[in-house]
RNA sequence: GGUCGCUUAGCUCAGCUGGUAGAGCGCCACGUUCACAUCGUGGAUGUCGCAGGUUCGAGUCCUGCAGCGACCACCA
């Protein structure tokens, strides 16, 4: 106990030993049975599983240090804290990796075949898989990790076919030929999610599409009806005109839509228009969905190729036609000048043709949200294509309900309405990925054409009994798998203890840039699998960003590397400057070029922990320290003032870690700590902790000491819980008192009401401003560190002067005051109001220059008779008076009583000044 | 195009249900026997984007405008 520590503090020497210290306490670890048998109140957060090959960044910290806190906090307050982690097996993301390691070695996936490739996978999973997860380690994360899971694990693939055959059981799941967002670079189906809007700066180009000559009489009419598309040629024929952003398609266009009710075209419906470059021709026809007043009003339909022109030939009957290979280029269905062309070569030619035979009618400048793979960024193209589908509208309805009812509630609150527009407008789900690496399709084909759904492997026909089935090659998009984490990490669809102590959870902690792909979805699940939501809180914290509020990439190499951080500066020191700027809706700002001043705040504070904490343990010594209720009758205002502020920072954490406000715990334990602590009550006491103190109130200062410490290490130890277990593993304690095992452990300070002493409080505000006072006027007249003053105090509220007159021998050592008294002063003095509306002198005879505190004085006063002015009206006012609540118009009379107060002396101070 | 959000001290940002502005960093001055210079003490800086409105009173509510941002979207 009375081993020296080094004055600064070194977290790589307590760090690593703490945790390791942690996790063999088990204190990490819970067991089913602490809820089902021991009764006790579960509280459990699922860790957003990290892509199994990625590398800890600054996101990650930032997430998992919010998920710690939370995690921390629960534990001490007694829950049974389960925090489950785990890694996603990242279909695309993974598989995009491992080829890019393979084309390094010139080798392409189809070189090695399926089999071979995913052994590959397995083996880069298996070298670097869990280096993440070591990596959360580092920054303190308390995860339970005898649970960790991996979303290809054996049980968890369990999960994913019982979900996938039980949703098609309920026709939920299906397969079809749609229109889906298809990555020509990955060559798979994407889902609505995956394709990500970019705005881009294109062109939207006007094709002229010839009609023939029966129909030129109603393209006449047409004309006349005011139809500025119909047009002539030079030649004479008439043609009508259409738009597009993608003029390659035009050569699987079937069609021509205008919209049923537009008198213009009504003639030219049900006739026929020639394709340029194409010798096809093909009808105009009316749907709904064509707007008549964008445009031409003539759309082109391309049904194999566009979303709503697929859905335009579903209801009029155009044909389908592909003409694009999967990885984009013309196919053998287009005319032979085009055909292997890629599409954005045979834009160009399609273009060049077009316009060389007088049917490019001209391009406007047009920028539009161009969809683009969310993982290699390539330009998605939609395309016509058998995938399997959920059907979602179904799953929704309850997930709707749980956001409306408030059984689910977000932080920050507007994601809720984010939340309900998606389920509102929900569409169907593409889950088959055109990929090797993820949960194969569990169906299985049949030569005679049977199709099998199965939660085991079939080995033969269910109709025919052959053996010669094929398993569907496709397998299942990452996030049908990653929706099922809440419960299958549990073991369903086994009914497990873990399931039943630990479904559903309560806080899921993420950014708001998975909320559909993932946080909806798992809500979806939840309601269908378990007849209840996986979880009832969800907090989107913010985007690291660096200092010019660029998010922090790897491809802009602002990033910083927590691990480097934790290195430097400690763990702690990270995560208390995450924690404290993690306003509710805002984002981290850290500055990559600089990272020690990123960080400084947090590892200066840390620092201050570490020397309060050294300062008490020194001056405690080895003595045995009396429990606080044996010394309570013995305790000075400054002992019974930071209990109260104590059991106010505490209450304070509370409620802020209840609302997800974690910079203002943050902020609000940094300045109980460091301001009120340490530049208070530590400076205090230190008198009264030497050997030669009083013996009884040397006593109540140490057991004070001892009870604040340890629960300010409480409040502090979810943030940062390395520097606050380490010393309150060394704190002396209360003889006859249980200490609980561990800091970790510890009870939460919670219902200390009983210390709140708002006489204490309002006593110590005062000799606060006494000292703050002296000090500024010392200061102000330049008065030597090491002159001495004598200060008088006068008027005050009642007992004010007793109190400062008892506080005398502390006024010396924080103010060099050596003499305090408390009768009325005289003569020339620099002068302070405090205040509670006592006032003090300082004598200070040839040390004031008097010309320049008449001028402060004077405008000290011109100062408060504007502030009393505004106060007076605000009295003056019947409305005021009978409006506002009692106690703010109280509290405007007290203010007046001050100001006239603090006015009047100043006047008459500034007499006594003279000239 | 729709929806939502932001604009407060030099910088990064807090400010919950309206009652005369805050933090951290930075800056200036002074200070190292006495836990901590990763420190202490004191100090300076804001017409709370602009214009209206509601109210006794608005950074805080309403409207409009300007700038920025996010999310969603099938306008070819």
């Amino acid at each position: 106990m009375s081993q020296e520590l080094p004055p600064r503090l070194d977290p790589r020497s307590i760090e690593p030993a703490r945790y390791r210290a942690w996790q063999e306490g088990g204190y990490f670890h819970v067991p089913a049975s602490a809820v089902l048998e021991e009764g006790r109140d579960p509280y459990v957060i699922v860790i957003p599983p990290p892509n199994v090959t990625a590398a800890l960044h600054m996101g990650h910290g930032l997430n998992n240090t919010v998920q710690d806190v939370l995690i921390r906090w629960r534990r001490m307050q007694g829950r049974a804290a389960l925090w489950v982690p785990g890694t996603d097996h990242a279909g695309i993301a993974t598989q995009n990796v491992v080829e890019r390691q393979l084309a390094a070695e010139g080798i392409h996936r189809d070189d090695l075949g399926r089999e071979k490739f995913v052994e590959r996978v397995w083996d880069f999973v298996g070298e670097t898989g869990g280096t993440i997860l070591e990596q959360l380690k580092a920054i303190g994360a308390s995860c339970d990790w005898d649970r960790t899971r991996f979303t290809l694990d054996d049980d968890l693939r369990q999960a994913v076919r019982e979900v996938f055959v039980s949703l098609y059981e309920k026709d939920l799941v299906y397969r079809g030929e749609y229109i889906i967002n298809w990555c020509p670079r990955c060559l798979t189906a994407l889902s609505n999610e995956e394709a990500e809007g970019e705005e881009t700066q294109g062109h939207l180009w006007h094709l002229r599409y010839p009609l023939p000559e029966e129909s030129w009489g109603a393209a006449e009419a047409s004309r006349a009806a005011g139809a500025e598309a119909i047009g002539q040629l030079d030649d004479g024929t008439w043609y009508l005109t259409v738009s597009t952003t993608r003029p390659e398609t035009m050569l699987g266009d079937t069609g021509v839509a205008v919209y049923p009710g537009d008198d213009r075209y009504a003639g030219l419906v049900g006739a026929s228009v020639h394709l340029p470059l194409t010798g096809r021709t093909i009808p105009i026809v009316a749907d709904r969905h064509v707007d008549p007043d964008f445009g031409s009003g003539m759309v082109k339909v391309t049904p194999a190729h566009d979303k709503n022109d697929f859905e335009i030939a579903g209801r009029t009957g155009l044909e389908l036609l592909d003409v694009m290979t999967p990885d984009a280029r013309m196919s053998e269905g287009t005319p032979e000048a085009f055909r292997g062309l890629d599409r954005v070569e045979a834009r160009k030619a399609v273009l060049a043709a077009l316009e060389a035979e007088g049917f490019l009618a001209g391009t406007d400048e047009h920028t539009h949200a161009v969809p683009h793979c969310y993982r290699c960024h390539t330009v998605v193209e939609p395309r016509l294509s058998e995938q399997w589908f959920v059907s979602m509208k179904p799953l929704a309805e309850p997930a709707l309900a749980a956001s409306r009812d408030g059984t689910i509630t977000f932080t920050p609150s507007h994601w809720q309405r984010v939340y309900e527009h998606w389920m509102e407008n929900i569409q169907d789900w593409c889950i088959s990925r055109q990929l090797w690496w993820g949960h194969r399709i569990p169906v299985w084909y049949c030569e005679c054409g049977e199709v099998i759904v199965a939660r085991e492997d079939p080995t033969a026909c269910t109709r025919c009994g052959s053996a010669a089935l094929e398993q569907d090659p496709d397998v299942l998009d990452t996030w049908f798998s990653s929706q099922l984490w809440p419960f299958s990490v549990f073991g369903w669809p086994k009914q497990t203890d873990d399931l039943k102590a630990f479904y559903p959870g309560h806080t899921l902690v993420t950014a708001p840039e998975i909320l559909f792909f993932w946080v909806s979805r798992m809500i979806m699940m939840g309601y269908e699998f378990q007849g209840e939501a996986p979880f009832t809180q969800v907090y989107l914290h913010g985007t690291v960003r660096d200092i010019k509020g660029r998010k922090m990439s790897k491809s802009l190499g602002n990033g910083i590397d927590p691990l480097g951080v934790v290195e430097e500066f400690g763990a702690d020191a990270m995560r208390y400057t995450i924690i404290s700027q993690c306003a509710v809706g805002t984002d981290i700002s850290l500055d990559h070029e600089d990272v020690e001043a990123a960080f400084a705040n947090g590892r200066n504070f840390a620092n201050k922990i570490w020397n309060a904490g050294r300062f008490a343990l020194m001056s405690l010594g080895d003595a045995p320290v009396r429990p606080l209720a044996e010394v309570s009758g013995d305790l000075a205002l400054e002992d019974r003032w930071i209990l109260s502020r104590m059991a106010r920072a505490a209450d304070g954490a509370t409620r802020g870690l209840e609302r997800f406000r974690l910079h203002e715990v943050a902020e609000g334990l940094y300045h109980f700590f460091w301001g009120e602590v340490c530049d208070w009550y530590l400076e205090l006491v230190k008198s009264r902790l030497a050997a030669d103190a009083e013996p009884a109130t040397r006593e109540a200062a140490r057991a004070t000491l001892v009870a604040v410490l340890d629960h300010a290490f409480r409040l502090l130890q979810p943030i940062v819980p390395f520097v606050t277990s380490e010393l309150w593993a060394r704190l002396p304690w209360p003889e006859g008192e249980e200490r609980p095992e561990d800091l970790i452990v510890a009870p939460w300070p919670e219902g200390l009401e009983s210390w709140m002493d708002d006489e204490a409080e309002s006593a110590f505000a005062a000799f606060q401003s006494l000292i703050v006072e002296t000090r500024r006027l010392r200061k102000e007249y330049g008065v030597g560190e090491g002159q001495r003053v004598a200060i008088h105090v006068v008027g005050g509220p009642e007992g004010f002067g007793q109190m400062i007159a008892q506080q005398g021998a502390v006024m010396d050592q924080l103010a060099r005051v050596d003499r305090v008294e408390t009768t009325a002063g005289e003569g020339v003095g620099a002068n302070g109001v405090l205040p509670n509306g006592a006032e003090l002198f300082l004598p200070l005879e040839g040390v004031i220059d008097v010309a320049r505190e008449r001028t402060r004085m004077e405008g000290e006063i011109e100062k408060l008779e504007g502030m009393l002015k505004g106060v007076r009206a605000r009295l003056g006012n019947e409305k005021f008076v009978a409006n506002a609540p009692d106690e703010v118009v109280a509290k405007a009379r007290e203010n007046e009583a001050q100001l006239e107060d603090q006015s009047s002396k100043l006047r008459e101070k500034l007499v006594g000044l003279g000239v």
